[in-house]
DNA sequence: GCCCAGCTTGTAAACGATTACATTTTTCCG
DNA sequence: CGGAAAAATGTAATCGTTTACAAGCTGGGC
């Protein structure tokens, strides 16, 4: 760090006037004098005054920072929300942590202080099963830190989330496969216990009752949002007598795993079997063959959650069950096409 | 942020004793009786007080984070880097700002105004194009600020980097598909002015000539590291009449582009074109075909970049060039195949 | 000329830790 | 037991801001 930086001593010396004068005309110019205003203003330029954020935010008693908490960075569905979640955080001057939740138990601590060491003012949550309570204060007062959670929700806990229409999406992604005549529709689940999981198969049940299709238990593939869970679940979708003819997968890159298996075995998509997403991540329009999938409006998605968690960080009043749930679509290529007529 | 949190006041008082006793029990403890180390140690589990971050950055003159600046988030090439990073900033207790450098002016100056502000202590920088003076402290002092460039570099600048060995890596490339008896390879390149563009056509270059094969000019396709890019390259191939019957693509996401872009004309990798990446993303693995490609050990270039900056920060004796080079490897997939014995 | 309101500006007290220095207590040895 | 060295603790300054409060100044109405 700057070992001799020039601080806002320097500048009302600079100026002769006092720090007060300073902090004033640089945070609020109309409390001050338009004379003493431009002679400051002239001293910051000339010594190259940068105000110490620490500084205030100490005096402010805020972070001026929040955390974004992702269950796998490297998983790329998050990318554009966090490019969202910047764009609402950079132009107020927010820093935006990320951090992973994959935690061990050193991790978890370090979360747990984030807030009770002051270093950040709210967070972000992408995991539906962090216990939230971690984040929770740990100080003696009982007051809660801010959190929105986003994507995923959890039903323990009260935070206000934005999420996106779950169960809308599955059944568009059914009737679209009903639509091109398949009947016999399978369903590659997200991983256990995950509440994307669950809704995204009410959906599935949803969508195949509007359209008068049975439901079939043997069609219900566990898998868990990654490659390797879409690799996994071809090699039972392989393994079947009877095979659904369509699969709807819970997550693009469970997708790409089926695909990516079955390709192997020279079962061809759309050809032998349709397959169809969910997120349209970047690669998905340039996955061979392009994605059909459920579009979930990403950059959209931080700059609601940033900016709820904004009005909760100034204390807005509690706009109670004002949860956000944005509308997805669906984004027709080539994974999808009528069933093989056998 | 916490309004009545517990001060190391409140633990003073909660053990009788002053607060530097506290504050030497939690941070010094050999300096403290064993007696009164495990009275005020009681003190602060009863009271669930922890360190103020804020304010002992401010005494301390630091920030206790660093900043990481890539050209493009939503480039899951930088994944696993940052999960490399973070493996050794969390231990230490530092957190990490996460920046793109996409950059409209504004966002320029708040990245310049990071260190200036002393809201970091350091950068890790992805982009070799960024002008670095931006990020040197501004300050009347010269002193500059700990930069570490990563993966790209800059040659107008001083700033030790930690990147791999593109050039090798290009050779290796090119003798593998050399080796499969293609003798007619192209190259799709990065995005102009990039150093990592530059390597890796030289190696592509240096790989024709160790197996003596000879360059050709129209062989060489512009692209952009992107998927995009890569697509439009492919339309480009479509349109030669001399076509070569490899590809080495300067980044994965290009080969996939490529691909997509091929498969739409019915032309086949790598029954009819071979393609070989550069990365290995995740996705790589999964793509039909799946794709070869030559891998970089990001996980290791964040921890190494992580791992310099401390260094810098900690003021470490300047250890000169050393500025590691790290190993890729070839991994063999799909995607190469021996040309069209046509 | 006097007084009050309204601007400007300055003084100094926070914010919550760390740490140089001073002081007290303990230890230990002759 | 005396006294010096070592260990433990306390006092108060410090980091660089913001901001409550006080004070000075200006100008207008009477």
């Amino acid at each position: 760090m700057r070992s001799d930086a020039p601080t806002i001593q320097d500048v009302a010396r600079e100026a002769g006037v006092s720090t007060a004068t300073v902090s004033r005309a640089l945070s609020a110019p109309e409390r001050v004098s338009e004379k003493t205003r431009t002679i400051v203003l002239d001293a910051v330029s000339k010594t190259g005054y940068v105000a110490n954020e620490t500084a205030r935010n100490l005096r402010q008693q805020r972070a001026n920072s929040i955390c974004v908490i992702a269950p796998d960075l490297s998983n790329p569905f998050f990318s554009f929300i966090i490019s969202g979640i910047e764009q609402i955080c950079g132009p107020r001057g927010y820093g935006v942590f990320v951090t992973e939740s994959g935690l061990n138990q050193n991790e978890k601590d370090g979360l747990a202080n984030m807030i009770a060491s002051a270093r950040v003012d709210g967070f972000i949550l992408f995991d539906g099963n962090l216990d939230q309570s971690l984040l929770r204060s740990r100080g003696g007062n009982g007051r809660s830190a801010p959190i929105v959670a986003a994507c995923e929700w959890s039903d323990a806990s009260e935070s206000p989330s934005v999420t996106v229409d779950n169960i809308g999406g599955a059944i568009q992604a059914i009737q679209h496969l009903a639509a091109l005549g398949h009947t016999k529709i399978g369903h590659i689940t997200g991983p256990k216990g995950n509440v994307l999981t669950e809704a995204r198969l009410r959906g599935f049940q949803k969508g195949l009752d509007s359209c008068d299709l049975t439901f079939r238990d043997d069609f219900v593939l566990e898998g868990g949002f990654s490659l390797e869970s879409g690799h996994s679940a071809a090699e039972k979708w392989l393994s079947m007598q009877d095979r659904p003819t369509a699969m709807f997968c819970a997550s693009d890159r469970e997708a790409f795993g089926f695909i990516s298996r079955l390709s192997k075995e020279g079962v061809r998509v759309p050809d032998d079997v349709s397959v169809i997403g969910f997120d349209d991540i970047e690669v998905s329009g340039y996955f061979v063959p392009a994605l059909t999938t459920i579009k979930q409006p990403r950059v959209e998605i931080g700059r609601v959650a940033a900016q709820m968690l904004f009005d909760l960080i100034q204390g807005e009043p509690e706009d109670g069950a004002a949860n956000p749930r944005l509308d997805v679509t669906l984004v027709e290529r080539d994974s999808t096409a009528p069933p093989p007529s056998a």
